[in-house]
Formats: C-alpha cells, sequence, structure tokens
DNA sequence: TATGAATGAGTCTTCATTCAT
DNA sequence: TATGAATGAAGACTCATTCAT
C-alpha cells in the first residue's frame, strides 16, 4: 500500500539510513490509519506504536517527535498514481466529455473510496498548523491533479465539444465536487441525517451532468 | 434594572452592569477569532477569556462549556443569518436561476467572505472527535441550510425552468463549491501555488454559469 | 425549630449584633440541610444563600466564611431538647427497664427520626477537620447525653433490676446502637443492598430485648 | 523477565523492574494514610504520588482514577481479610458463642484497630457524594461481613445456643458496635471527655456479654 | 445592608517525551 | 535497537471569596 516499491532500488542511500526508512514503515502506516481516523492532535502516539506492535518508546526512535510523524506519513503517503494516470490520459481515445466522467469516476474509484482520500481530508485539516505540509501537498498533489485536468479541458475547447472558458479557473469546478465529497465522506459521514445522505455515485453521475449540461431545462442530457 | 432615577442621567449605566451585557458579546468575539484560528481543541479557554479581556471563571460565568460556548459561537455568526434569507427569499420576485444566483452569491457575502467560514472548516476538520458538535451543526447549520437550496431549485423545477431531478442529491452539487470555497480559503489559500490561485467572486459566477448551463458548446448561456 | 426562642430575651446584647443573630436564622437553616445532605466540602455556599433566598454576597456578610457558618450551623442546633428529657425522667414511674425502653424508643421519635440527627451524622463525619467543633460537642451533647444514660443504668442497678457493671463503660453499649442507625440513615441508608435494610423501630426493639435479655435461650424474656 | 543470566547473579533483578512491582504497594499504602486522615474528597491525589515518592502521573499508570485507587485501598485492607475468616469459620470447633466472642475481637484486631478502620469511617462519612464508592463498599465490604455474622447467628440459633429471631435485623445489633468504635476512634476519639473514654478490648468484652446474656440481673453469666 | 460580577487558586486527568535498562 | 516506567506540563472546569455599585 505503502509507495516503498516504488523507490528506485539502486538508491545509493547508505545502508543505515535506509534500513530506518524500511523499519518504520509499519508505524506510518499505522499512523495513516489513526491520524485519518481521529485527526492528529487526538492520535495518540502510543496507539500508532501499539497498533504497529512495538512500544512507544521504539517510535521515537524512528521519529524525532509527533510532528514529525506526521510529516512523514503525509510525505509518504502522497503523489504515488498520477503517473498511471498520465499514461491512461496519452492513449484515450474517447470524447472529452467521456474522458471527464472518466476522470472522475476513476478518480472515486483510486483516490475518493480508498485510503487516499484520508490523507486529503488530513492534510485539509491540519494545513493551518502545518503550512510547509500544505505548501507540499500543493505541490506535490494539487499542482499535477489540476494540470492534468486542465488538459482535458484544453482536450474538449480545442475539439470544440466545450465552450471557450478560463481554463484556470475552471478546474476549481471540476475540482470542487472532490473536495466535497472527501470531506463529507471523512467529517460528516458519520452522523449524516436523513436529508443529507450522499450517494456517492450517483453524485459523481449527477455531477458530471451538470457539468456538461446545467441544470436548464433547456440543456437536454 | 438598576435605580436609573437616582444616578446622574448622563451616565445612567452603572460599569458593571454595562458590562455585564457585553460580556457574552465579546467572549463570542475572541472564541471566533481563536476558534477560526486554532481550531476547536486547540483553543484554550482560558485564551478566550485573556483575549476578551476577563479571567477564565468569567467565560463559564456565560458558557457552561467550551462546547457551549462554541455552540453559542456558531449560533452568532451563522444559524442566526437564516430567518434573513428566509425572509428575502420568501419575497423573492426574479427566476429561479436569479434566485439561485443570489444564494451563492449573498453566501459569499455573509459567510464565506466573512471569519464565519472558518467554523464550517472546524467542523469539518474535528466533527470525528466531537460527535456532539457534529451533530449540532447538522441541524442547526446543515438542515436549514439544505432546506433552502432545496426550495430553491423546487421552485425552479415548478416553474420549468430546471428540469425534473432529485431534489435531495442536488443539494449536494450546490453545496459542494460552497464547502470548495471554504476549504480551499481556510486549508490551502496562504500557499497558493502560481496555478492554483482561487478568485471566490469569479468562482462562483462561472459555478452558477455552470450549473445553469453546463460546460458544452451547445447550451449557450 | 432553631434554638433563637430559648435564648433568654432579657439578654443585654447589643443592638446591632442581636440583628446580626436574627437575620441569618434562614442561612442557618439552610445550610444545616444542605450539611447534611451533602457534607461540607461537598456543599456550595451559593446553594445555601439561594436556599436561604439571599445572594452569594449577602452570606459573606453574615459569615467570615465556609467554616465559619458550618460552626455556626452545628452550634445553633445543638443541645436543645436536654432540658424537657431531664424534666420526664425526673418523674419516671416505672421499671428501669421500662425506663431504657423509654428513652431508646423516645430518642429515636425525637432525634434518630428527625433532622436533628443529621447533626450528629454531620459532627462525626467532620470531627477530624474541626476538632474544636468536636471539643463543643463532645461538652454540650455527649456528654449530658451520656450523663442521662448513665443515671438510668445506675437506677436499675440500685433497684436490682440490673446486674452491677461498670457503667462509664456500659453508657457505649446503649449508645452504639443509636450511632448506627444515625450513620445508617444518613449514608448507607441510600444505596441499601436487599440483605441490609434496617427498619429502625423493628431494631430498637430488638436492641432493647437484647441489652436486657441476649441473644442466649437460657435468657427467656 | 530480563535476561538474569547475562547480569550477575549478585543483583538479579534490575532497580526498575523493583520499582516497578513495588509501586502499587507504596502508592496504596501512601493512599490509605492519607485517605483516613483527610477523607476522599480532601485527599489530592498528587499527595498521594508525592507520599509515595514518585510523580502525578506515574499514579494513573496504576491506577486509572482516584476513585479506582480508592477501590483498591479498600480491596486490600478490608475485602481481602474475608478469605481468611471464611476459613477460619469454616474449621470453627467451639461454641457459637465462643464464634461471636472470636468475631467480634479478631475483628477488632485485624481492622477496628489497624488503619483499616479509617476507610470504614471514610465511607460513610462520604458516601452520599461519592454513591458509586458506596455501592462498591456494600457489595465488597458490607455485603460479605454481614453474611459472615448471619453465619454465625444462624449457627447459634441451629445447635440451640441461641433463641430464635429474625437473623437479617440481628446482624445489625452485632454490628451497631463495631461501627461505633470506628466512629468513636476516627471522630470523637481525639476530644474525649473525661466521662467518654473508651476502652476498646474491654468494650467489646463487655459488648460480647450483653449480647449473649442482656444486662438483666437473671441472666447470669 | 445587599448584590452579583469577577477572580484565580486548586484539582483531576492526559499524553508527548525521556531515559535507565 | 528496543523497552516501558517515569515524568511534568497543560487544560477544562469549580467555587470560596472579594468588591464596586
Amino acid at each position: 500500500m505503502v509507495a516503498a516499491s516504488t523507490t528506485p532500488p539502486a538508491e545509493p542511500t547508505p545502508k543505515r539510513a535506509r534500513r530506518k526508512e524500511a523499519r518504520p514503515g509499519e508505524l506510518l502506516d499505522a499512523a495513516l490509519d489513526l491520524f485519518v481516523e481521529k485527526g492528529f492532535s487526538a492520535t495518540r502516539v502510543e496507539e500508532v506504536a501499539a497498533r504497529a506492535g512495538v512500544s512507544k518508546g521504539t517510535l521515537f526512535l524512528y521519529f524525532q517527535s509527533k510532528e514529525d510523524l506526521f510529516k512523514a506519513v503525509v510525505r509518504e503517503n502522497i503523489a504515488n498514481q498520477f503517473p498511471t494516470w498520465q499514461a491512461e490520459f496519452n492513449t484515450f481515445a474517447g470524447t472529452s466529455a467521456d474522458m471527464l466522467r472518466y476522470a472522475l469516476s476513476s478518480w472515486w474509484e483510486r483516490i475518493g473510496n480508498t485510503r487516499a482520500s484520508g490523507i486529503t481530508k488530513l492534510v485539509m485539516s491540519e494545513a493551518q498548523n502545518f503550512p510547509e505540509i500544505a505548501a507540499f501537498y500543493q505541490e506535490e498533489v494539487i499542482k499535477p491533479g489540476n494540470a492534468m485536468i486542465r488538459r482535458i479541458l484544453k482536450r474538449g475547447v480545442a475539439s470544440g465539444e466545450f465552450r471557450t472558458m478560463d481554463l484556470d479557473q475552471a478546474i476549481h469546478i471540476v475540482v470542487a465536487p472532490m473536495i466535497f465529497l472527501i470531506m463529507w465522506k471523512h467529517a460528516m459521514g458519520a452522523c449524516a441525517a436523513s436529508a443529507s445522505i450522499v450517494d456517492p455515485e450517483q453524485f459523481i453521475r449527477m455531477q458530471v451532468d451538470v457539468l456538461l449540461n446545467g441544470l436548464n431545462a433547456k440543456s437536454t442530457p
């Protein structure tokens, strides 16, 4: 699950450092789960250690502090699946509408509906207290993600499918529902009142439809 | 309450009494600042009291608990807006498209662009750890907010302006951009990379446009 | 209820002091109730004041501190009914067994089963923290009370009804069940398990019987 | 648990480990002292910790809460005695009168005359404010204690030594003098007036004698 | 005399962090 | 490297007491 397998094996990292990176894998894994579940301050390092099967003291052997652990968790879990996606879009054959539809629904499958969305939630929740992490996330996730969306929109405009638009602002129109889904799932999902239940797949279908056709009666889908 | 007739009319309210009336407001104001800046659990009641210029004990004279204080902040800054809104919508004369446009832009003016939006961010960030707050927010903010949006959509469908739709799901389509704006402002705003700058007013205009007409070239606004 | 009526009216107390003594009657009354119900430290002065219908500040006008209030409560409520009793015993005509029986059951009626027993409970509970009060109680209540019991026992021994005994120790044998009843009523009564329910009247009857005849089979009542 | 074979046999247990085992006992001992001296609510956990030579936090390593600590003190000092007593009574050979005599005097030796009796006083003094403690005490001390007394009485009735009686009420007749002794010792003992000195051993002897034979002249011992 | 707003020391409990073993 | 006992600072909340009015 963790990106450890993606690190090039030939990297000439000093042995001790590499061990240090390999060993705390379980710690990072446990920490991710707990940070996502409880947030930063409500997560107790002892629980992280326990879930990783080591003692509290051991955790501090690998991470100087709880903050340090938090940063490592975010770094470790960011920016792993963009390459795959890029490749898919490079060879995408259908219309740009299909491409947008595909982008959003596969985002849900690969990110929104997996533990990865927890990282986004985590970062957004704690960004104020960890500006470096926010900047890091901006660079590693938001920037490439936005670039991908921009590419789709640009393709559609170029092909005459989409109307001309300010691409950089339009990106946010596409991103908004994803942010919404993530926050809903991780924040209010547990205590949803009757009228507020969100069905993500239906929501995305409807969202794409609205993005392409609007709510107006005249624009028949 | 005090024997005003015996005191000189130039200074009708004794200091103590005036303070007593002013206290809750001052505390609420200080609390809003700090809750928005640091989140719920990281905000110390003593700091709120200090910022309001009183001692820790005094705060508990006016609010039973930290949670109680928070609820009062929510009521003061968000829940109190709904009656005004309701009244405006009751007499709204224009099209439903105008109504939707108005709803989103006045939301931005009254909530999104004020300190109050920080409260929503806070709730989403910490809802997991404070179920009672989450439930309270559901009841006092989300429910009436959703009801208002639903009303607009229903009106548009009834008048034939909007196509028929699953109203309860469509609500979320409208809510999503607001959540996005809030999270952007309070979470990632501080460290916006070049390509990610969001202009809220432009974003909302575009969002309404897309909601009404979609991105497709055929549905010209 | 309070001993205010027993103070000689001719007493040349300075007027202001007398008002001070008369006014806080309601305070003392409320305090007695609450101290008995909750003990010293769990009783809040604000609650005492509220029950007496005055403000917290007013209470401190009459009593320097909570401790001061406590001492006044105990002093005010001690040693009020001994004179009546003494008179009754002076003219008692029956056997000494009857006299003992009468003493215990009338004790239950006049003390044990009234609010007065709460004072005893109170004093015993807090004696460690208020040695002066313990000494005071010793002198004003225990001493005269013991004297009365001693008198009964002595009468019985003299008449040949009771066997000879160490009177000063025998006193405690008679006192013990009264202490027990008080502590039971005020301490464990509320949460009595099935097997531990005490019926005071039955208990006293049985106790007198045992005092007079023992548990042995041979000593038929 | 530690690799004892690698350490010199002269010092088989490392300091830390030895402390770990000793801690609870030291804390319990300190707690007993302070609880008896000051009562439950007036005892500060920090003071208990300090007296045991550890920090406040350490106490909470061994006991979940102040109440938990108190319960442990009760178990250690009172409840633990019951099995021994049970065993003794199981093999007791003498008369039931002897058994009763033995019960009361050994109670004095093991409880009444030790610090443990302070616990009973404390419970009676503070039961109202700590219902959970009262219930716990009922269950762990009063119930088994009463059962033991009941057993003795029942044995005596069965053997024809004692007259038939309502056993459940008779229990209280036996308990009363113990409660009296405890309250005397811990509440009024410090300031005993001349006529009120209680000699516990003599008191118990006399009490047993009265229980068995009454005060009447006819029932000669 | 009476009020009640304000104070701030005091108390339990949590938890990141250290360090002897 | 690994442990886990020990620490102590921190934080919400209470309540006796004060004092301006």
